[in-house]
DNA sequence: CTGCACCCTCCTATCGTGGGAGGGTCAAGT
DNA sequence: ACTTGACCCTCCCACGATAGGAGGGTGCAG
């Protein structure tokens, strides 16, 4: 199996698994004398592991974790599962993150007539001199004058 | 103002401030004699205005258009609006696609006892022959054997 | 006048990904 | 056999936003 077909049977782009294998993530493929790298129906599962934990958002670093207690078969599962759980808790702290602006944002853009006129409260709530929007603490519409960068 | 403090009234490291001027998304700060960069109030609230915008997810090229409008008393409300929901659908995206990471990861770490056993179904899943995790169309434990790199 | 905090520029790295140049290999069709 | 087109190789560059450091100048206070 060439790189293109491995690229195919894995959905890895050919430049990663180049990429994979010059980081070491994993072990460098077997070459042809043509110099062609060759891909054993192996090395095709090993890549779609790597290919799975990508979709689950981990990086490479816990990818090579991951294949290391894949590939020992005495690992203990508990291992395995911090490993996931600290990364759930790193995409809930993102999602929360991105909440946060989301709602900020559909605040003010439901708060923005957007129609031709220049008032927009988005641009007045960016521009305000207070770091946090919708505070109590904003004094009655300390309007920011237009700066120069 | 010298940079540092610049840094610290705005909450943009002083690396930042540089790099923001040199890419071109701020103009570049005035310079004293001695060479550094001086910056004044309106050059400060700018600068305040990038760092809210880049606290709301906005990319440098998105920050740059905001600006261009938020300096323009000319611009159409509907103009900043646009961007910002169209904004708000990428962040939408991407919590949608965090949402299935960890749903799947959460669903994986709740069926694995978590203890010294090397049994696990996190492993199970990510090595699975099959791309769906718990699809029907897994066939009866099609167990993979454990791979090389 | 010395020392320390600050500033300057320039270079490097990160992380995961893509693009391209310049050149070799393979297989199929003529 | 020869050509052609699809593939593969390595090496370098780019991104986006951020940080770190080296090597050197500036400014102020003791």
């Amino acid at each position: 199996m060439n790189i293109g077909e491995a690229s195919k049977a894995t959905g890895i782009s050919v430049k990663m698994l180049r990429y994979y294998e010059e980081i070491g993530l994993v072990r460098p493929a077997l070459r042809a004398y043509s110099g062609y790298r060759v891909y054993s129906d192996k090395n095709i599962e090993t890549l779609r592991f790597v290919r799975r934990a990508r979709d689950l958002g981990f990086q490479v670093k816990q990818i090579a974790a991951l294949l290391d207690l894949w590939q020992n078969g005495s690992r203990a599962s508990a291992d395995v599962k911090s490993l996931a759980t600290a990364h759930v808790q790193e995409l809930e702290q993102r999602r929360r993150e991105l909440d946060e602006m989301i709602a900020t944002l559909e605040h003010l853009a439901h708060h923005c007539h957007g129609d031709h006129r220049p008032d927009c409260p988005i641009l007045q709530s960016l521009g305000a001199e207070e770091t946090a929007p919708q505070k109590s603490t904003r004094k009655k519409a300390p309007r920011p004058t237009f700066a120069v960068a």
